[in-house]
DNA sequence: GGTGAAACTTCTAATAA
DNA sequence: TTATTAGAAGTTTCACC
């Protein structure tokens, strides 16, 4: 994986859209003291290099009735397993991520469901896949995202 | 927390703008056999009803030299610690996101860090925080994120 | 590399249906 | 609630530093 080298004026523009990607080109412009055309220029740039690789969205699934979150661990029968689990979990909808991990489990995942009932549902759907020994759930009770300052391309840059 | 009614045109608009949020309403319109206006319209409506909360940059971090990715379980010495301890875990720089989980932790959260030993400075810091008995890290070998696809808004719409 | 201005596209709000 | 429309605003290109 290449480590790219952006300058401090490439970061700045990185932070403004993270933290809102309708941002005008002009405003970036005029606050970075440089030209729309620069900004235009580094934006399509870093797309290109594939560091910006989409726009998305931000959602309350909450007000959509959507507030049940929970972590799912999985022990796998036969660790050789793992791909064509992975695979499984990941055609489940409402699993939002799934990770290979070390430790205790062999895969782990993140789910988001409308209530307990709904949750059960997509557990029971983990359990049933072909090589899946057992799981072990986590509820969470509350959510605390960090700030999107802290999600943003300024801290990721060497310092 | 009150549950919306989208309809079916609420669902699509969001489903485009969570894949693309640059995508024109003028093209949103047009797919959807609707004016840009009522685009428009609608999608102010989703923002005051709070159903949109922003909008975000999908930045690729590998490529920023940022490719290590572990979950971190806390353990505290008192349960009466635990909001303060998710808010100073909350103000570690490279945690994502940190949850209050029933099971065998207390709190939950996400790191995201350059490689082993700044994962490691990362962890000792939530060690370090009064209250933290000890912590239990898993570390992720592979990050599977579900396509946009299942995190859209049409599967959170009732059937 | 960056700029600034022209040409083009999109947004937005008011009006009308 | 939706459509139309026109002026405002934003984006993108390009000749020139």
């Amino acid at each position: 994986m290449a480590k790219f080298k952006l300058d401090e004026i490439d970061h700045q523009i990185l932070d403004m859209l993270i933290q809102n990607t309708r941002v005008p080109f002009t405003d970036i412009a005029k606050k970075l003291l440089i030209s729309a055309g620069t900004v235009h220029v580094r934006v399509k740039k870093m797309e290109d290099a594939g560091i910006i690789t989409g726009s998305s969205l931000m959602v309350d699934y909450e007000k959509l009735g959507y507030s049940f979150i929970a972590y799912v661990g999985v022990f796998l029968q036969n660790t050789s397993q793992t791909q064509f689990v992975l695979e499984r979990i990941n055609e489940i909808p409402f699993v939002t991520v799934a990770h290979i991990t070390t430790g205790k489990f062999n895969i782990f995942c993140k789910i988001r469901a409308k209530d307990t009932q709904h949750a059960k549902e997509v557990i029971f759907m983990i359990d049933d896949i072909d090589g899946v020994y057992r799981t072990e759930t986590m509820i969470s009770l509350e959510e605390s995202i960090n700030d999107k300052k802290r999600l943003m391309s300024s801290i990721f840059r060497d310092i």
